[in-house]
DNA sequence: CTGAAAGCGCTTACAG
DNA sequence: CTGAAAGCGCTTACAG
């Protein structure tokens, strides 16, 4: 903050901590604090002739607003706070992209963290980011420890739980049913004609996101009474190398499968790589399915067949609904299911 | 900050606001509110008898600090803020999480923005993000209006220009030449024997640092006597799709070089993959080379060649000077060259 | 349309 | 080791 001596830095103005505050802003044009105040939040509620002079006065001294003061006096903050397991993912990346694109139009912040997918960190990361009494909270999934859950009720803000849909949100939820898109996209592969489907997740301690994409599996394998062909789960972060290193496990198990499933893109964009170093046809020798319709799947040859899953636009969802609720504490809107859809490519 | 209403939302206790503060924390433990401020800062200073009874206090209400009052208070509010040109990009996504992994085990939180490369947002910015009060700012490269370094300069917290080295920064300097590492890449080119070397960078008017790298390219060929066998520029901002897109203007454009060094490496993933689409041998008809080292260009087939830029350690550095310099504001480290290094794949 | 008073919830000196 | 006072820089009612 800056305002620690009195020989207060170089190129400051008043004020004992050698900050330009909305005092001298008021005093230097001639009017009481609360005029200025006003002026600057809603200008219509002021005179033009003072707005005017307030104006040049913040001009003038470079006047910028401290959010602490406003943060402590006021009822908001324009703080939202953004919660995801892993930064390094371009699914949670879109989310905050999405987020931030409709918040900071708005003047609002947003206030990040990861949880790197520990439920327990979780908690604790909620419960310190509190602390900066954020206006909205939006956090990835719907599976929180019951610390989290009365942590966010208790909050008193709109709290939204992104990316995929639950049975009890805390509050408004927007994303979309995994287990039904894992279980579509299973149904597309059979339909295909694939009739040994495999499955290459995630940790399913962790992710359960991903879990849940298999659990859609295991329903459509089921519905049409057939049994995994293989199964096997990369450790969390995936990456596209551990998603080569899943095919070669899996080439190396000696199970045979005609498709394979895979829990995310870029466990199936390493493994579609992969297939091509190890001279796999794809799809001829071995069909490859994804998740979430990142860029690179379809930019390569064979194009990777993939769930799209909308999230950036979930991200602008999540920012929307905290805005609509604070614009309106009436507003309602509990659930969004923003769907999902097959993406044909050549891979499977 | 849900502190509207008197009729305190369900779960609150105390306080006309709703909530609890650390008076209730300090009346529950019998104490003054300082003692109980002190065992929750510096817990070294307060008597065991009463740091015991202060956090059983502090669990029982279920007290969070209130960062706006602690921030206003005190000197130092524990932001830092990252000010980057892109979210949707690897490369600033690599410096915020760097930062973050440092800054956050520190109980700082990071306040991003970014600038979508637009040098008068990045001044919009900074002046918004700066009323925040800050501990300290990291911020991408070494360009910026005059308004920007005014305000940077004069906020006078430690400010860390990240990603490339300047000739005059504000205060302190993580980073790297991209013109010497363009430079070197097209030296390894020549070395390597293709002749006919061409460029295609990205928006010059907004990526500098792709600028740099052209520059670094022509300085290259001109030592060595040689002429730019084709140079082009993909719209900002660049994806995977705009490589492929530039390769396909390459193509039609008649002119026919034997390596095209391409600005970062989504352009050059595109490009190679578009190469594979168009019949196109990498490198036999055609070598490609990179800039950056992304994880996915080192898994494709032919790897891709490029230079590996340090991104999550530059991100780290920034942070760690930060956190010297509040911790010794006579800590003086005004530049850190992380360097870089050719990266050999058999793409060029 | 404009303003004097009180207060947001903490921390910083300063005493004891 | 512990505490009473003052204040950080704003905004919220409430008057005029």
């Amino acid at each position: 903050m800056a305002r620690r001596s009195k020989s207060s830095g170089p190129g400051r103005s008043r004020s004992s901590k050698g900050q330009v505050t909305l005092r001298d802003v008021a005093q230097r044009a001639g009017v009481a604090m609360m005029t200025a105040s006003r002026a600057l939040r809603s200008p219509a509620t002021v005179s033009e002739k003072l707005r005017v002079r307030i104006d040049e006065a913040v001009h003038a001294l470079g006047y910028v607003q401290n959010r602490f003061a406003g943060g402590l006096a006021s009822e908001h903050t324009e703080l939202v706070t953004v919660i995801v397991p892993l930064l390094s993912s371009r699914v949670f990346m879109d989310i905050l992209r999405g987020a931030d694109d409709v918040l900071s139009r708005q003047g609002y912040q947003i206030l990040f963290s990861n949880t790197f997918y520990s439920l327990e960190q979780e908690e604790e990361i909620c419960r310190r980011i509190l602390g900066w009494q954020p206006d909205g909270v939006i956090i990835a999934g719907v599976d929180h420890t019951d610390g989290t859950r009365e942590l966010l009720s208790r909050s008193g803000v709109p709290v939204v739980e992104a990316l995929e849909l639950g049975e009890h949100p805390v509050d408004i939820n927007v994303g979309l049913s995994h287990r039904a898109a894992g279980q579509r996209m299973t149904e597309y592969l059979l339909a295909k004609g694939y009739r040994r489907v495999g499955f290459i997740g995630a940790d399913p301690a962790r992710d359960f996101r991903a879990l849940r994409r298999f659990q859609g599996y295991t329903d459509a394998l089921e519905a049409a009474g057939r049994r995994p062909a293989y199964v096997a789960a990369a450790p969390s972060p995936t990456s596209y190398r551990s998603g080569a290193e899943m095919l070669r496990i899996y080439l190396e198990s000696g199970k045979r499968a005609d498709a394979l499933f895979c829990a995310n893109d870029e466990l199936a964009v390493g493994a579609l790589l992969e297939c091509r170093r190890q001279g796999v046809q794809v799809p001829g020798d071995l069909a490859i399915a994804g998740f979430n319709g990142l860029e690179i799947g379809q930019e390569l040859f064979p194009r990777l067949t993939t769930v799209l899953t909308p999230r950036y636009r979930i991200g602008q969802i999540a920012a929307e609904s905290i805005l609509a609720r604070l614009a309106d504490p009436t507003w309602t809107c509990k659930r969004v299911d923003v769907g999902f859809e097959i993406l044909e490519g050549e891979s499977a």
